[in-house]
DNA sequence: CTCACTACTAAGGAATCCTAAATATTGTCA
DNA sequence: TGACAATATTTAGGATTCCTTAGTAGTGAG
């Protein structure tokens, strides 16, 4: 009687899935619900949000596209819509002709950053954790991520974790372990990020160390 | 020096909301890509999924809408459009002439055992991860969850820890310290729902209670 | 100079979303 | 009973998201 449950039930990682897609769906949800309270959709919140971490550089059409995990004809289309809303200007490469870099005005660049794409309601969500638990769920999903990436399944992840400019447990201080070459400092498991702005791929051989070496420690 | 990074970067929960951005839209295009291969769109997909677990009883266009979180035009859209390919059948309530009851046909049936609406390759990356750190997982996505719940934020959630069957850590067996009076037997947080069909809400009292008693005996 | 390739746009169509305004039914209360 | 509020759903209308397929330029290799 005791195995009943156990039997006819399904397996642990389907109830981890079910739980991420209930927070996917109150993602979408409340992104839809922000999108007609302040006249910005979520993929364009998404773009906007994207441009923004590239101020200075720009975007190439193929890169967004990318990024955004959608087709060319997609990206292309967010864009058009963004461009006669005056947030983004488009601008032809003067090395290669055919490429478009689009960047973001100095509208655009207010709507995003009043928070435009960003989820504010599930930070606040994540804040009501002890930071313990932060810390795993957020090691948790690095190795999700890195997972995906590694089959594919994710277009981009700029993570400290593969990241040229990552140091893995370089330290004895068990709060900071980690140092980035980037800004030449040593830092902890919490400010490992997702979405860094400075990432450059380490390359294969070094990002396998790495992510060995970081792994052994873990504390979870 | 050292703080340099402490002070140049966001807060830890908001790496944890770029991780779960990540997530979230791998989520999505992989539903795109889905969509285009078994010729199920993502909100079809959910609806069918949901409609399957319901057999039997069926779902009235409301009820529909708010577990997909869209609005009820929305929800009669996709309807109309699984009716159109014989996937779903419509009928007026004879209780409540206004009310309309959704069941899957046999075809609808068959599309969502066939896995319509799940994510599949997450839960093969879930499945990477040791079982303890998806057991930490599940435990964190289900408080997220249940935060969401109080706050509005997510429709409808029939986890374990609101229902009214759910009697927690009654016994001193740390792997099955739980019991569910609908299945009348015992489990562990492993078998922790997200989304069971029995699920009935507890009183509020009784589910405050519960949270209390299941939380205090977190393993995390 | 041609041909393959690359970056992007256009065309076309289905779905996903919303708000606002019907429509039909039910329940309430005088 | 009869008006009127409330409820369940649909219609109408429009913007966006999303795809596939088919162009159109521009680049680069030979």
């Amino acid at each position: 009687m005791a195995d009943k449950l156990e039997n006819t039930t399904e397996p642990l990682s389907n109830r981890v899935v079910a739980g991420l897609q209930k927070i996917g769906l109150a993602m979408k949800s409340q992104a839809w619900k922000e999108a007609n309270r302040r006249r910005v959709t979520p993929l364009q919140g998404q773009t906007l949000a994207l441009l923004r971490m590239r101020v200075g550089r720009g975007a190439t059409m193929s890169a967004l596209a990318q990024e955004l995990a959608v087709t060319l004809p997609t990206a292309s289309d967010v864009i058009r819509t963004l461009e006669v809303k005056g947030w983004v200007r488009k601008k032809r490469s003067k090395v290669d002709r055919r490429v478009i870099t689009i960047t973001l005005t100095a509208e655009g660049m207010r709507k995003a950053d009043g928070g435009a794409g960003w989820p504010d309601f599930l930070a606040a969500v994540a804040d009501q954790l002890p930071v313990a638990e932060q810390e795993s769920l957020l090691r948790i999903l690095i190795k999700m991520i890195r997972t995906l990436q590694e089959r594919s399944e994710i277009p981009v992840a700029r993570m400290c974790v593969t990241c040229c400019y990552f140091r893995p447990r370089v330290y004895d201080d068990p709060e900071r372990p980690h140092h980035c070459d980037f800004v030449n400092a040593p830092f902890g498991d919490r400010l490992l990020r997702i979405d860094c702005a400075e990432h450059e791929p380490a390359a294969k051989a070094q990002a396998e160390r790495n992510w060995k070496t970081f792994n052994q420690g873990s504390r979870l």
